[in-house]
DNA sequence: AGACGCTTGTGAAAAGCTTCACAAGAAAGT
DNA sequence: ACTTTCTTGTGAAGCTTTTCACAAGCGTCT
């Protein structure tokens, strides 16, 4: 699996050192990016210039992605004075929530706008992400629409498993699916 | 893979429309499921209330885990209030920050105590689990010291991956890599 | 009781993923 | 030029996970 490559200062960087920081194997590396090309030099390693631009280009990050954040809440705010967002290729174009109160505050330069708007400001705004930062009970309604406005991928961080079509990727965000998860590995190491 | 069941009214529910819900298949829900002995009964499914009785011991959701919130920034706030936590079993026994400004403030009914407490925290209040919610150059740290105090799994919020010995489970929830799995399978459909 | 419609549990086959192992290329020193 | 030291890229082997397929069990209806 791809792993996130982080800088180190060296001019060229060896499988054997990218597993140790992404807690794999030499070989796993090898094989992973063998898959997008040869741009190891034997001997060497890889170059650390070549392999940024190359998992910029892999990963979709030499464009910028326009994001619709919906939801102003906790979980919103939070996202959004995330401060690597922007510097890693997501504009986040629009705030959107259904709560009137909340609807007109300024968030830095945004606006948070009406839901209603949703399809509307996706369509004119051409945005490709949804971050999903809505109660469960609203995600899926949410969800649907904004597929149907021409949204091409969902960061889901409601807590349900929301359907759409197969060819929209959806990446879930569960807190206490995480913590469902340690809480499982925990319990089976020490009943064997 | 295990996924979360979630109750539908019907007293028996089969794979197939677990798998449904799961986004997986029935197959591979009979597989799972068999692992912790055979429950099911043929031609009918799966008793919902015996499922859920399994899957809570399954999970070790029989107990209740004692959780620290290590930061008390944005995502620690967002955590703090999520509605399900305490009713999932976990119980967030101590808030800390290492911001002067933050100790002393109210949380619900915890007060946000210094971060250098943390290890005697752990140890008082024999917490099992902690959440990270500091920036990414605190949390190798925090992280060891935590480990050091007895902690036996951690949710990873920081956007790195922290190094801990290898029988204390980590879950990383990363929001820059989440987007960045999503803007692969993108631009892989676009570019086959 | 027997036939029928469902659904589980589980071997066996298929597919996918990880590790091994090593030829081949690249630099640096002699 | 030759040897040594690294390190990649990749076929093959080994391992794990997923899917297939079907006997066997359960309830219902006649």
């Amino acid at each position: 699996m791809l792993e996130l490559i982080q800088d180190d200062g060296g001019v060229t960087v060896s499988s054997e050192q990218l597993a140790r920081r992404g807690h794999t194997t030499a070989a796993q590396v090898r094989k992973d990016l063998s898959h997008f090309g040869s741009f190891g030099k034997r001997g060497l390693g890889y170059s650390v210039d070549e392999l940024k631009d190359r998992l910029r280009i892999i990963l979709g990050l030499d464009r910028v992605w326009r994001v619709i954040l919906i939801g102003a809440g906790r979980i919103g705010s939070a996202l959004f004075e995330y401060p690597d967002f922007k510097k890693r290729g997501y504009d986040c174009v629009a705030v959107v929530d259904s709560d009137p109160a909340k609807i007109g505050e300024k968030w830095g330069e945004r606006v948070i706008r009406p839901a209603e708007e949703l399809e509307s400001l996706i369509k004119e705004l051409r945005a490709t992400l949804v971050i999903l930062a809505v109660p469960a009970s609203a995600a899926q309604l949410v969800a649907e629409r904004s597929v149907n406005a021409g949204v091409r991928g969902i960061l889901n961080f409601a807590p349900v498993q929301i359907q759409v079509p197969e060819d929209i990727p959806v990446e879930n965000v569960n807190l206490v699916m995480e913590l469902e998860a340690l809480s499982f590995q925990i319990t089976r190491a020490l009943t064997p």
